[in-house]
DNA sequence: TTTCTATTAATGGTCAAACCATTTAAGAAA
DNA sequence: TTTCTTAAATGGTTTGACCATTAATAGAAA
């Protein structure tokens, strides 16, 4: 119900009082806080405990720290860098795989076609079209890396279309991890490009008829084909180490 | 790709070491670091930057800091507890409400329930009965807070029945927010307890008798029960204030 | 002997003042 | 005008001291 209260730890009341700020709108994205010996001043403290209460809003992703005159603590916008580093804490101690991860996502991306599909308006339709023909257009020339990029977009337009930020919020945080295992493990040929393009125009087909059962089955099945590539490439690499450690 | 790196920030090298020895095992949890005057000494640094350091890894819940003799950086195990904060700050600023989350744990929910149904052992079902057994005790002796414990405990089991950790993951990030609103605006009086007593039982029927999509619809209902009854409640009272600020 | 109490030492938390490193902007030189 | 130099603002680091909290221990009281 409630966090203990610590008396000791003086920087947390700072901590505390920049985030209300911060949160409660009276500190905007973009705005820069005093240098650090002003700020000193401003809290009665000294510089010491004010850079450890700076420390801990960064790492919450509310600040960002520059150096140099000019520099100092901005404001950032609240986005999901935080949790997908934590989901990355998890992925590197092995409480979690790409199995896991993938099937996660396979269920929301289900549910996100579901939903965009009753939410899209005309002009969505007609911005996922244009998405898709980009990747056509990336799949004839070959382009790996592109198509992969408007594959995201496409499945990102899709949580935007629902109106839930928490669909977009949990989206990055699972794509930031499981694309590192594309990077180590998808290669695509022609042949599979050319089905995951079948896919996307799928999908898109099922979200222009409004039949939000059918974008959800097309949905899955698009992610679980991503999904099977990425497992079948593991097991040919898998003899020579483990994939991915130590890159922090 | 890759982050920038930033030669100077000695405290982020600290991190780095830290934080690898932690998730290569070297470190385990419960394990205690040397004192901050010590540690000072082994990576040759000041005491300032140390403590910049264990502040961030505090922060990122790999540590914990206790005050006093024998006390000092114990390694944790790791969580969803900043995940959890995250999601909390955006629900505080704003980004997110309660309608954003209720929805996105229908869609989970629905998905967890469909795949716990497809993997429950014999001795999964037997676990499940006897939580929905213990709410229903809980429901003839109008024991609000015990049923909404048994409910939560009835979710969760089904999310470890998946044997999928992001799921875990995600629904205690998810439920722990959701759930100040419970506190705030879901007063349940003998018939909705009744009401979502036999909603559960209509899930584990579904869970034993292996129908993923009835589990899936049972599922996706129940929560949507819940959901409505805090609408309601939140347009009742919303004339008074908003409801849930300031409680960092 | 057992139990309570006061002391003590280990440890994190804070403070102060100085210096270093980086970055931008203003001014000087070409 | 363009390029180079310099200066000032700002975060990063260091040192050394002192404060506050806590667990263990020694000692007093029962």
């Amino acid at each position: 119900m409630f966090r203990e209260a610590s008396q000791n730890r003086m920087f947390q009341d700072v901590v505390n009082q920049i985030q209300d700020a911060i949160l409660d709108g009276r500190l905007k994205a973009g705005d820069v806080l005093p240098a650090e010996r002003e700020l000193k001043q401003m809290f009665q403290t000294s510089r010491g405990t004010l850079r450890e209460a700076l420390r801990v809003l960064e790492e919450r992703g509310l600040l960002e720290i520059r150096l140099g005159v000019r520099g100092g603590a901005r404001v950032r916008s609240i986005g999901s860098d935080q949790t997908s580093e934590t989901l990355a804490l998890m992925v590197r101690s092995r409480k979690v795989s790409l199995k896991h991860l993938a099937e996660f996502r396979e269920g929301m991306e289900g549910n996100v076609a579901s939903l965009a599909t009753q939410r899209a308006k005309t002009e969505d339709i007609d911005r996922l079209t244009a998405i898709v023909d980009e990747a056509g257009r990336c799949m004839q020339a070959s382009d790996r890396d592109g198509f992969i990029g408007a594959d995201k977009r496409f499945h990102l337009a899709l949580a935007e279309i629902t109106g839930n930020p928490v669909y977009i919020f949990v989206f990055r945080s699972i794509h930031d991890n499981i694309h590192r295992y594309y990077d180590h493990f998808l290669s695509m040929d022609g042949r599979e490009l050319s089905e995951n393009q079948q896919d996307l125009l799928d999908i898109l087909r099922a979200v222009a008829n409004r039949r939000p059962d059918e974008a959800r089955i097309m949905a899955q099945s698009h992610v679980h084909r991503f999904h099977r590539y990425m497992e079948a490439r593991d097991l040919e690499t898998h003899r020579n180490d483990n994939g991915l450690r130590g890159e922090s």
